[in-house]
DNA sequence: TGCTAGAATATGTATAGTTGTATAGTAATG
DNA sequence: CATTACTATACAACTATACATATTCTAGCA
């Protein structure tokens, strides 16, 4: 079939990449699902893992597929749209973006306030404050690592209502905060470390982009100081309504 | 030539280990405290639970876990100050280091010194003695295995005093020994046997130090020769006031 | 109250499968 | 001759699963 007279204009990974890209388009691959093993795919094209390999890296540089070593190559989920205004909600905002929205408790503590964090959320240096850390994932796909910092003296027992809930807007209603806005956000990229790379699942040094926001109540009296990283390729800020 | 930049992926393995070092550095465990499962510290990190096997497994290496099989990984209590000197009394050496000691017997018998033993204790070859084997736990954890002896002739009923009190201290008084000091020590360091390491709770094969010790009375006569096993990891002992 | 048997839980071990990385070799091309 | 594209092979790192073994908890019973 090789031969000899036809020069061949496009690369072999490259047509490997397209006819992937074409099943993926086509839906013959829903996103979630895992693709066949490099070593069925370079079976199946009559080439060696390594070509196939290039051919995936492409697609894992496009965004169309996301690898996880010993496990196997799947189809990446498309960007999340994360509005950011007066009322972010996490749940709220995922299930708007047709995704299914999850979170799952890393730590939940009690500690005291360093000074910046003190003065961000308006309380004394050393004051108790409960510190939240968490995942959030869209699609059973983590989009983002969090911390939330609530003020232990205005919102007792909120340690314990994260516990059972793990949704903010729930323990702070237990806490007695009906309802809370978003009063500032800052954001700036990161570079992900070890650490956030691991619970990401994203390589080490991936862009992370970073928000820095407080969040008070009907009063304007800070309630939840959070800083959140997102994986970067898995969601789009989109700001509106200022 | 395209990205000869270099990844420099740090092992997941790794982060772990260095994740969970710092949980314990910063005290979010205490000495003794029970770590998470491995099944939750993988689904916390999102990983194989081999994968955390292998971060754990540096941390036992470092000496700051302690695992036992069917019941969960402990954090390591630091090593326990010993002092050797004049009066080495193992209920107070523990309680000054803030610990809390137990000894737990394994055996007590009468049986006939044998020749290094009479010459130590300076009673004729042949004569009876107690042989007093058991275990010396800090904080619930296996510290020393040892062997005590107490030359039945000068010390009548101590056997029967050892078997309630399981305190030298308490049954040398019992016997008519109001005090003893510590005449000679020696002190080797030996490998784990089987036995050994299994009350010790180390591998086989483990670094104990062994000291060889003498006590006399206010007479300055032999009351005690014993042999005792530390677990090398776990204590280190102190010479002072010689 | 105390004891025993079994279920539930936890670590230890073994095996196999998958992606990531490194090195070397071969054929075609300009 | 050097470059490029692909092949070939081996090993490392992590996952997935099953099972072995030790410990702890609990129900039931005497």
């Amino acid at each position: 079939m090789k031969d000899t007279s036809k020069p061949r204009r496009t690369p072999v990974w490259q047509a490997i990449a397209t006819a992937l890209r074409i099943d993926l388009s086509e839906g013959r691959y829903m996103p979630g699902d895992r693709l066949p093993t490099e070593a069925a795919l370079a079976e199946r094209f009559g080439v060696n893992r390594h070509t196939v390999r290039h051919a995936m890296a492409h697609l894992v540089e496009e965004g169309l597929v996301r690898t996880r070593r010993g496990s196997g190559a799947f189809v990446a989920a498309r960007p999340t749209e994360y509005p950011i205004n007066r009322r972010v909600r996490f749940h709220e905002n995922l299930l708007a973006a047709g995704r299914q929205p999850e979170k799952r408790v890393l730590q939940i503590e009690r500690r005291v306030a360093t000074q910046g964090e003190a003065s961000a959320l308006g309380i004394g240096t050393g004051a108790p404050v409960c510190a939240y850390h968490g995942l959030s994932l869209a699609d059973g796909q983590p989009i983002a690592l969090f911390q939330s910092l609530f003020p232990l003296d205005r919102l007792a027992g909120i340690d314990a209502a994260l516990q059972e809930t793990s949704s903010v807007t729930e323990a702070l209603s237990r806490a007695g905060v009906a309802d809370y806005t978003r009063a500032s956000t800052r954001l700036t990229a990161v570079r992900a470390d070890a650490t956030q790379a691991l619970h990401l699942q994203v390589t080490e040094g991936a862009p992370l982009l970073r928000s820095t926001s407080l969040n008070v109540d009907a009063k304007t009296r800070p309630v939840e100081y959070g800083r959140t990283y997102f994986a970067g390729d898995r969601v789009t800020l989109t700001i509106e309504d200022r």
